[in-house]
DNA sequence: AGGATACATCAAAATTATTTGATATGATAG
DNA sequence: CTATCATATCAAATAATTTTGATGTATCCT
């Protein structure tokens, strides 16, 4: 089994990498193809196959098959989770609790 | 120099580790001090040490001097802007321009 | 001053992620 | 059915990250 903080960071993961960064920002523009990502960035074939991997298993990116064709697009309710995932995760907790640590 | 690429994944980098997000945990409860986060983690001086650091540099976490002790908290500065950020990254943009690709 | 404490830094080892090239799979065109 | 195209998967090579143990540095306590 995958902890919660394995599968939170399985999600910033989409974020951390520069080619990934780039994939994103073509997405932005809309959905795209393998084939038209492929001849935009300076990935080979198996490259990209493997970051699309990455950015599906995210959750950040959706694909749809059409034919033998892969086209991709960002997934509005990964990017909505991330997005909540990360104010939670720089919020304080109700209970914040003071250290009482390294007495002076 | 580095590309805004490469800046965006060290920004991400502090939530793809699982001690980095346990580190995150324990400081929403609160600013603590590294000796009081050392005795509730799995991890040896060092190593806290340099995840403190990956932490600091992304700008998610902040840290503050008080004599021998280090003290660090959740920014929320950064915070912020990391998530501004992930919006950015995830919302379509303006000329959204579907691709002409795959005839079928 | 001298020893102890808190943390940072370094280098080596261990682990994980990414790239690359070869091969596999599945859909379509002929 | 066979060849071709688009993509996925695999294994090996490379690169980046993380862990670990040793050592350095500044502060504090006596």
């Amino acid at each position: 089994m995958e902890t919660k903080y394995e599968e939170y960071a399985k999600i910033f993961k989409a974020f951390c990498d520069e080619n990934r960064l780039r994939i994103l920002e073509l997405l932005r523009g809309g959905e795209k193809c393998a084939c038209v990502l492929l001849e935009q960035l300076d990935l080979g074939q198996s490259g990209l196959s493997y970051h699309m991997k990455v950015l599906v298993e995210s959750g950040i990116v959706e694909s749809r098959q059409e034919g033998k064709w892969t086209h991709y697009k960002i997934s509005e309710n990964g990017s909505a989770y991330a997005a909540a995932l990360l104010k939670e995760l720089t919020t304080p907790n109700a209970f914040s609790q003071e250290n009482a640590c390294c007495r002076k």
